[in-house]
DNA sequence: CATGCGAGAGAACGAACGTTCTCAGTGCAG
DNA sequence: CTGCACTGAGAACGTTCGTTCTCTCGCATG
């Protein structure tokens, strides 16, 4: 098998259990059956476990904002590109396989060790933040910054209630939270 | 030693650990080690790790609603009462040995294994949203449900902010918003 | 004082798991 | 055809860790 496509396939397998079971709860023989490889194979791709861990994060990273961007870009009203940000929610809590924010999940199994795993973690919340404050700026918000944390703050709430299932309509109370704040942080003459 | 005495020691050896490095990444010597006490004994009071990380959980769970009780019972004002859940956040990310919410912690370790520790974790944060209700209800809100539910994201998305450290105005950032939508939420002529 | 009884300290056991090694099979170069 | 480099499958190794066992010591009791 070609090098590229065995990668892959070792990334795709390895990134649906981690996320599935978190990285402990994951043998490194489970991956190399789900992703049909031998062992051999995996550790000239990945040195250690937890190299392959980091892989999966920062890949997973990178296509879930990915996919947060696609589905803001299909609104062009601001405020209405603000609002999609929880749709977007809406439409992931309800896959089947969803069990929260991989990056929250990775943070509590590793506890306080300053690894690279918690480095990337407060990366991809930076980043999402970085994301949500443009468009918190182009819906016209006073203080954008401010309102960005707001919102990343109701993101990631949201997606805690939905995981322990403490709230069904997670997604759908956090946009109309999401909407009121908008409106209050209106620049006035906007 | 007295066995009050003893299975007190254990938990608060054991909570202290637990919550610092997560269930996983402390061994049954460590604790051993930090309550003083033989593992003989240990297993006396909790036949397995996991019964002693369900006490543990079950243990915080109590503890943690208490102080917040505390903190807003020092307000009288309904819609103070409400904001003090903020203050709460701000001082408790202020301490020293502040490691995020222990049941998201132990959500994302834990995965998705139906156990008793995510029932707990869903237990918690049911009796949080309840309590929030009631001070909802108090203040006046048209919808105290739907507030306290959105109360709820906001005080988990902040615990999520604090604990990454993408935001360390995170306390003040949620109780603004907090304000924003008890405003909203005001009941006509209440 | 003799005697059992429980406690404490730590060794021991067994399983799980990350990582490495072995060995047989295979295609290719000379 | 012969040797060789590599691949794949799985065994093996060493460590960690939850749990149990052993042995000794102190102490209360008759």
């Amino acid at each position: 098998m070609n090098d590229d496509e065995a990668r892959e396939r070792l990334l795709a397998a390895a990134g649906q259990l981690f996320y599935a079971r978190g990285i402990h709860a994951v043998g490194m023989d489970d991956i190399r059956e789900a992703a049909g490889l031998p062992l051999k194979r995996i550790y000239q791709f990945f040195p250690s476990k937890d190299q392959l861990a980091e892989a999966y994060l920062a890949r997973r990273d990178e296509n879930w904002l990915a996919a947060l961007a696609r589905r803001v870009d299909r609104c062009r009203d601001p405020r209405q590109r603000v609002l999609a940000v929880f749709a977007f929610l809406g439409e992931w809590f309800a896959t089947p396989d969803f069990r929260g924010c991989a990056f929250i999940n990775v943070f509590g199994e590793l506890g306080s060790s300053p690894t690279a795993a918690a480095q990337i973690t407060r990366r991809h919340k930076q980043r999402l933040r970085r994301y949500l404050a443009g468009l918190a700026n182009d819906a016209g918000a006073a203080r954008p910054t401010m309102l960005a944390a707001q919102l990343l703050m109701l993101m990631d709430g949201a997606v805690v209630s939905a995981a322990t299932g403490v709230n069904v309509r997670a997604a759908a109370d956090a946009r109309a939270a999401a909407s009121t704040l908008l409106t209050a942080a209106a620049r006035a003459g906007a």
